[in-house]
DNA sequence: GTCTATACTTGGATAGAC
DNA sequence: GTCTATCCAAGTATAGAC
């Protein structure tokens, strides 16, 4: 069932739609027209909208982040990498945006299906995070009066934090474009307050 | 119009089931039967649920706001009003938490409606917490490198994130009732970081 | 003013022909 | 495998009796 073409296929019209309308607005009509099928044909593939959106969600999550670290560890200092990695994942997280774009109630449906590999996400973005402020302090660029792993988790929940504000304020404004770059400011504002006292 | 008792029944009506279940899962039938009125008779007072909505959230916001700068005045120093401030609007943020469960469309059809009126409270609690700031400066509490607008700014961007942030989690989850204690956490945390360096 | 009845729309899902 | 046709449920909104 897996590696099948035409359901890739299915998969990447689905990732394009929910990214750009969210859960609610994308209907099995947007995703077959641009898959080149008739909506009644997903089930086939699919045995529901949930099933598509929890593979989609999954999928470009992994992508994303795999992506991020090895653009992050072309930099050459420490610093720098703390500082693109937490921006970066705001900046682009309008790709991942499916999450933010998840209704109240959706979750709870298939709360099983995603709950488990995001937590595995987290668990990943937190131990490379960990080792380079690890890294940093070793190369004596950081000193904190903290474990590095407990400032890592306190970034990262900022960074996160600073994103879902920002997609959400979008949400208010007509712009279908979302400026990230506020938030990103405030990220390395608060990098700035919190990395470089000596 | 305004000031009509049976009217303010259905907004009351309305502003419990929105802050219950959103904007989405929140139906007119809900509203009516919660007020004592089929449906159809909330037609008679407003002329779509939409209108319904934007007078609900923009009357709880400004409640809410006013609510808590009088019960952060009671606290006796300058360091407790900030904190309480900062926290406490993040942990009741499920009051007023109409707006977080906002589906990605709904704004752009009553955007003027709100529009403004947001702004309008922003710029209140910005005014409100410099204030509160400048004080602190005043009686060597706190000392910064910057003006204390700027940290306010930040701080109150922080805060917001951070609660939206809860909400977004809490969502995640089955739990019906979301805990913002970790979001108050790292609010208490971050204001040390910032606030104690001397 | 408030209700019943109903129209209309959307969108998820299934049956069955081909 | 893919389609057409259709069902069904929800939910917004209106018409019109009372």
């Amino acid at each position: 069932m897996k590696n099948n073409p035409k359901r890739d296929l299915i998969l990447r019209a689905g990732s394009e739609c929910f990214a750009r309308y969210g859960y609610d607005k994308t209907t099995l009509e947007d995703i077959g027209r641009r898959a080149g099928f008739n909506k009644a044909s997903l089930y086939y593939y699919f045995k529901n909208k949930d099933e598509i959106f929890a593979v989609v969600v999954l999928a470009d999550a992994q992508a994303f982040i795999a992506d991020l670290k090895t653009k992050t560890q072309a930099f050459p200092d420490v610093r720098r990498q703390v500082r693109f990695y937490l921006t970066e994942r705001i900046r682009r997280s309008a790709e991942v945006s499916h999450l933010n774009l998840l209704p109240p109630d959706a979750w709870q449906s298939m709360e099983t299906q995603l709950e488990t590999s995001h937590a595995e996400i987290k668990t990943l973005e937190l131990a490379f995070l960990t080792d380079l402020l690890k890294r940093g302090v070793g190369a004596n660029v950081f000193s904190f009066s903290e474990p590095s792993s407990s400032i890592a988790e306190c970034l990262l929940d900022l960074s996160d934090a600073l994103k879902y504000d920002a997609a959400h304020k979008a949400r208010r404004m007509q712009t279908r474009e979302a400026d990230f770059s506020a938030a990103v400011e405030r990220m390395e504002h608060v990098l700035k307050l919190i990395l470089d006292r000596r």
